[in-house]
DNA sequence: CAACTATATTAGAACCTGCTCATATTACTA
DNA sequence: TAGTAATATGAGCAGGTTCTAATATAGTTG
């Protein structure tokens, strides 16, 4: 305690307003509430088990019933259906109800998104 | 780079011949290696601060100083600092330095991806 | 060299996620 | 209607993530 005898000079400040900015270079402002949807869809398919998800069922010919992939991913069927209803909310799957089966598919945006991935790094394998 | 030819024989992997199923469709395997960096970019991105910071990075011109970064999100230095590391571990960003400053853009793989994002639910909006 | 600036690294606390277990719901069948 | 199968939902815990503060490192300048 004790510390402030004498306060430092103008530290805190950005020193920006002289016409000479030594590193700063100018960045536009960017529509906040744009970002909040693609954070959500990103982060659903940010996730081991749910990537993996989204995976199979683009790997289906069809749509996927929902058994098949709890055999698939390892683990409970509980824990497939939590992480399915996330990709459906990030709007990732699409659901099909077909008597007590329900069949997963994955949305247009959702086979763009991987279209993207599978097209990156076309050089390194 | 055509479609990594998964042409995997008929692995004795799981008891599922029988032809009793009655909603599974067959799902074909998966190369679970290439997930694995899939995901890392994708939770790389996930996140609030480090999608905004990518965002701000492709918003300006030319590579952006971190300074300009910090004041922008709203976080500490060091903060800052982790999420760009971070993002450059993904592969997202790339790093200059010069001077005592250091400057980050984006990588292609991150300009493809926020592409593919902008064009996304193109109809509604 | 000493002081200062810009960025990176480390440590640790608070918060968030993703799983399992238990239970609820819905649809089919005898 | 009872029983059973397929999926969903809720509680709660283990482990992971993301901040902040403190400190280290590197470049720059007097």
């Amino acid at each position: 305690m004790g510390k402030n005898a004498t306060d430092t000079a103008s530290q805190s400040g950005r020193p920006d307003d002289s016409a000479e900015s030594a590193c700063c270079t100018p960045i536009p402002d960017i529509d906040e509430d744009a970002l909040v949807g693609d954070v959500q869809l990103l982060s659903a398919l940010g996730n081991d088990t749910r990537y993996e998800l989204v995976r199979r069922i683009g790997a289906a010919e069809d749509s996927v019933c929902v058994c098949d992939l709890e055999a698939a991913v390892g683990i409970s069927q509980s824990g497939v259906s939590q992480a399915l209803s996330r990709l459906y909310s990030a709007g990732l799957v699409t659901r099909r109800k077909e008597g007590s089966w329900r069949y997963y598919g994955l949305t247009d945006d959702a086979e763009q998104i991987l279209d993207t991935l599978d097209a990156l790094g076309g050089d390194h394998e």
